[in-house]
RNA sequence: GCCGGCGUAGCUCAGGGGCAGAGCAACUGAUUCGUAAUCAGUAGGUCGGGGGUUCAAUUCCCCCCGCCGGCUCCA
């Protein structure tokens, strides 16, 4: 007999042989039935394994609406497309098919692609294979015999990836007459994929390298429930409708021009207004945070990026020089070489230090066509940019300071959610490993040293220093990349920045490359997405807008306009003979926080009837009083 | 850059080898109206660009550009 132990404390004997379904339905049969899996000492196996060994052992269930148990469930649901695929398609190789963030792929090496006709064709099979509730059963071969299996079927990616495990056995699955190689562990029997869907097809390259054959990818996503897959698809649509491109053409902030060239923003005058309200409280609050600001060319000898290094490391990224009187110049990709020349303008004494350079500094990069996407990844943007020259000892300081700063200006826009990494030291990388060491022991410290919680991002620093990325949370939960801070000692050796230490003797600053808010384009796309283009008061395009009732109110609607933007405040009067509902719903859709009716009560007791974009409505109230409520919402959020 | 999809009026979209379509927006007129769409009329197009097949191409084929979903990349 072995003696189970389950996680509430409770112990129960079984016979070894038996299976974990035995074993669950002795202890309890609710959990059995969301149970994909179990965790035997810590060790996951299926359920359709037996007991053995031990005198006793733990027995913990993996649910399906845990996180393993979803990677499990999805993970046999990529086998059930695998085989839905391979009983469609004759001549079909298979290549790997993981369970992923938000569902599951598989890749194909197909002769054709497959067309979104074949994705419902896969998904139909799916479903019958899933009726047919066939048996998933794992089997442990000799590597030699897996191989001999897998090379009889002709699937060559399988037969890579067995002759470079280093084990001596591995597992298969097989479910029907379909066999597959898997670690394991899955769900008992296709039965249990009873929520999924294909999402999609693409095109991705075997181990992700581009030199490797594009496989053929389709995407699809599971869930324990019908209803759990519904709040995931309805998720989507919400994130659909928040897109910032759909979002961008419906209140006329920006576009971009097949004329002007892939990836350079026009920025319209509703999205202008937002961009210059962002970089007004920027610069406000950088003076206020001791910095300088400054402006730089946009064009530049390229002998600068061949000093700092960009020139090796990103020459595919930049755009072609142009020449200028024989010498050759480029269109400036960062801001950096500009700011360590004004520096270098000026002996610098360690009393000066540290010196902080800020720039909303506009740089152009080469990106591949293929990578574009909105204004989230484009050629020419604006960076939110900042050097830092300091003295070793100042370096931790320095970086706790931009912490501290970085989350202020967040939390200024209504972000409260972050998560940060610390990137470590990349493959390629510049400098010496006691100057990497340095900085990454900087960069932990000053985390720590703020309380703030990071993980740890190992070989994603930049080549020439370590960097903590700041990560917010919208509300809807994704993820946006913005805020980076970057150690560079490299940079200063290159260009030869020095500084007079106490002893009059010449030294080396440290720089700090950092962006609170990465780019104002992705910045800008984050916050449509975030407020859905239901932007806070005190960046509204449009704050409030006046709707008369009829013509008999336009004087006294014009005089109450002339008021609200001599406080300053942007404002539109809209005294179009329309009905006041046709009024207010076009209001409601560009999204303006404020429509203030004006009708004759109103007139008569020199009053407005506000209204909120949410459709409430506030009893009519003086002017005074309105000014008052929205000078009050007119800040940011902290 | 690579794989796939898409590109028709300002916007959202239908159509399909034989005269180019709708709704909204625009414009004109009527209506003076109280919290998400008043009515009527008018105008609007190189069907992304170039080439080819055809008596005839917006439609079929090829190339290019752009956009979308991915892959790869992202200082």
């Amino acid at each position: 007999m072995i003696k189970v132990i389950f996680p509430d404390g409770a112990e129960s004997s079984f016979e070894e042989g038996a299976t974990f379904f035995d074993v669950l339905k002795g202890h309890d049969r609710e959990i059995l039935k969301r149970s994909v899996a179990v965790r035997v000492d810590g060790v996951l196996r299926d359920l359709r394994s037996t007991l053995k060994g031990d005198s006793a052992v733990r027995v913990d269930p993996v649910t399906s609406d845990s996180k393993e148990g979803l990677e499990i469930l999805r993970h046999s649901a990529s086998h059930v497309m695998a085989q839905a695929v391979r009983s469609l398609y004759g001549n079909v190789k298979l290549a790997i098919g993981p369970a992923i963030e938000d569902g599951f792929y598989y890749d194909f090496d197909t002769e054709k692609p497959f067309t979104p006709e074949d994705l419902e064709k896969i998904e139909g099979r799916m479903r019958e294979i899933v009726k047919a509730d066939y048996r998933f059963e794992g089997e442990v071969l000799s590597k030699k015999d897996a191989l001999d299996l897998f090379a009889g079927m002709g699937e060559k990616y399988k037969e890579e990836i067995i002759s470079e495990l280093t084990d001596t056995t591995v597992s298969v699955y097989k479910q029907a007459d379909f066999t597959d190689l898997c670690r394991g562990p899955h769900v008992p029997s296709t039965g249990y994929v009873k929520a999924f869907k294909l999402t999609g097809t693409a095109g991705a390259y075997w181990r992700g390298s581009e030199k490797n054959k594009m496989l053929q990818r389709v995407y699809g996503t599971a869930f324990p429930t019908k209803e759990a897959l519904q709040v995931h698809l309805d998720r989507l649509e919400e994130a659909k409708k928040r897109d910032h491109r759909k979002l961008g053409k419906e209140l006329d902030l920006f576009s971009t021009s097949e004329e002007i060239g892939s990836g350079l923003v026009l920025w319209h005058p509703n999205g202008s207004t937002v961009r210059m309200l962002i970089e007004e409280f920027w610069k406000k609050e950088h003076v206020k945070g001791d910095y300088s600001i400054i402006y730089t060319p946009h064009i530049a000898q390229v002998g600068l990026w061949k000093t700092s290094g960009h020139w090796d490391f990103y020459r595919e990224n930049l755009f072609s020089p142009m020449d200028v009187e024989g010498q050759e110049y480029i269109v400036k990709p960062m801001n950096c070489p500009f700011h360590i020349q004004i520096y270098k303008s000026h002996l610098r004494s360690y009393r000066d230090l540290p010196v902080r350079y800020a720039e909303l500094g506009t740089v152009y990069r080469y990106e591949r066509s293929g990578v574009l996407h909105g204004l989230l990844r484009v050629r020419g943007f604006t960076q939110d940019d900042a050097h830092i020259f300091m003295t070793p000892s100042q370096l931790e300081g320095e970086i706790k300071g931009v912490l501290k700063f970085t989350l202020y200006i967040l939390k200024s826009f209504g972000f409260n959610e972050f998560d940060i990494y610390l990137s470590t030291r990349p493959e390629k990388y510049v400098g010496d490993l006691e100057n990497w060491e340095k900085a990454e022991a900087a960069l932990k410290g000053a985390l720590e040293s703020s309380g703030l919680g990071y993980t740890i991002d190992p070989g994603e620093g930049v080549f020439y220093g370590p960097k903590i990325d700041i990560k917010i949370k919208d509300v809807i939960g994704r993820s946006w990349q913005c805020s980076t801070i970057q150690v560079d000692f490299n940079l200063p050796e290159r260009f030869d920045v020095t500084y007079r230490d106490e002893n009059g003797a010449e030294s080396r600053p440290i720089m700090i490359h950092r962006a609170l808010m990465g780019s104002l384009e992705r910045f800008f796309g984050c916050l449509v997405e975030h407020y859905a283009g239901a932007f806070p008061t005190w960046f509204a395009p449009v704050q409030a807008v006046i709707l008369t009732v009829t013509d008999r109110n336009n004087e006294y609607a014009g005089s109450v306009y002339r008021r609200l933007r001599e406080e300053g405040f942007r404002v539109e009067l809209d005294k179009r003979n329309e009905k006041l509902g046709f009024k207010i719903r076009e209001a409601q859709m560009r999204k303006i926080p404020y429509q203030l009716v004006i009708g004759d009560s109103e007139e008569k007791e020199g009053k407005l009837a506000p209204r909120k974009r949410g459709g409430e409505t506030l009893d009519p109230m003086p002017v005074d009083e309105f000014v008052e409520l929205l000078r009050g919402e007119d800040k940011p959020a902290s």
